[in-house]
DNA sequence: TATAGTGTTATCGG
DNA sequence: ACCGATAACACTAT
């Protein structure tokens, strides 16, 4: 399931395979997964128009929009959110298909578009589907990316000391929040938090300075890990986030718990 | 069969 | 203002 690193992989489907074709006809009927746009409006902005530009930050994505004349303004952005269990699927004319998520779950049957939420179609016959059953994904217009903190890819050492300078919220949490620091999910923070023997739920105000470098070092490992091994499901601590595993590191008990509204793993003597 | 879950948003209560 | 808890979304995996 989708965190930063499975996004900017559907982010690059799209660059690689839906830019600058022409739009003739959006599929976006589910007005859960296209709120708060009633059904019609998005389509209404789009028709006419083909993707320009695939952009990133965090979990978010959106892409610009061509004008539908050369004199004309350029359209609305198209923001999409993958959701817990969204991806970008691609089905061209030819008959070919690209599964966006095919690397970090288990594949779908092809042609099954029973999950398709919302759908652009081409003029040259191909389409870009958002497959997405649990409906937790979202598409809208003009998405409000600049609420959302810097990308965790690009954060500097000072942005970051930023985000973990004060507060009582747990450092998880904070890790957590995408208006402070855009990607983190569930998975990367607990392997972050794991690698840089940090207790997720240590109040953010109360690390040093040494633990708050320790933690974005942790973090840019994990992303580097998460992107070279194909997705957040290879990070190593995942399959140590089970009822009875023990610390990899120093075999202490693994603990389970809730931290910031998450199911949450970690070392019991390393994270204390 | 029952339960948990890799995400976000809104809302309520302290 | 900050923080925790809950519900909503609807399906899969164990």
């Amino acid at each position: 399931m989708p965190e930063l690193p499975e996004v900017e992989s559907a982010r690059t489907v799209i660059e690689r395979a839906a830019l600058d074709r022409t739009i003739i006809d959006v599929d976006d009927s589910d007005s859960y997964e296209c709120r708060p746009h009633p059904p019609g409006a998005i389509r209404a902005a789009l028709v006419g128009r083909r993707l320009t530009v695939a952009h990133r930050r965090g979990k978010s994505m959106w892409c610009d929009t061509s004008a539908l004349a050369p004199s004309g303004e350029p359209g609305p952005a198209l923001g999409i959110h993958l959701g817990m269990s969204g991806k970008i699927v691609i089905a061209n004319p030819d008959g070919e298909e690209i599964d966006g998520g095919d690397y970090w779950e288990r594949g779908r049957p092809r042609g099954d578009y029973r999950y398709s939420r919302f759908a652009l179609s081409f003029d040259d016959g191909g389409a870009l589907m958002l497959v997405d059953p649990r409906r937790l994904g979202r598409v809208r217009l003009d998405p409000p990316v600049e609420a959302l903190g810097p990308d965790a890819l690009t954060i500097t050492p000072g942005g970051f000391r930023a985000v973990m300078a004060r507060g009582t919220i747990p450092v998880k949490a904070r890790l957590l929040d995408q208006d402070k620091i855009a990607g983190v999910g569930n998975l990367l923070a607990d392997q972050a938090l794991w690698l840089a023997k940090v207790s997720p739920s240590r109040p953010v105000g109360e690390l040093s300075p040494a633990e708050i470098n320790r933690l974005h070092r942790a973090l840019r490992r994990t992303l580097g890990a998460a992107v070279a091994g194909g997705g957040v499901h290879t990070l190593s601590i995942i399959p140590f986030r089970k009822a009875g595993a023990r610390c990899p590191r120093d075999d202490a008990e693994m603990r389970r718990g809730t931290v910031g509204g998450r199911t949450t793993w970690w070392c019991a003597r390393e994270q204390a």
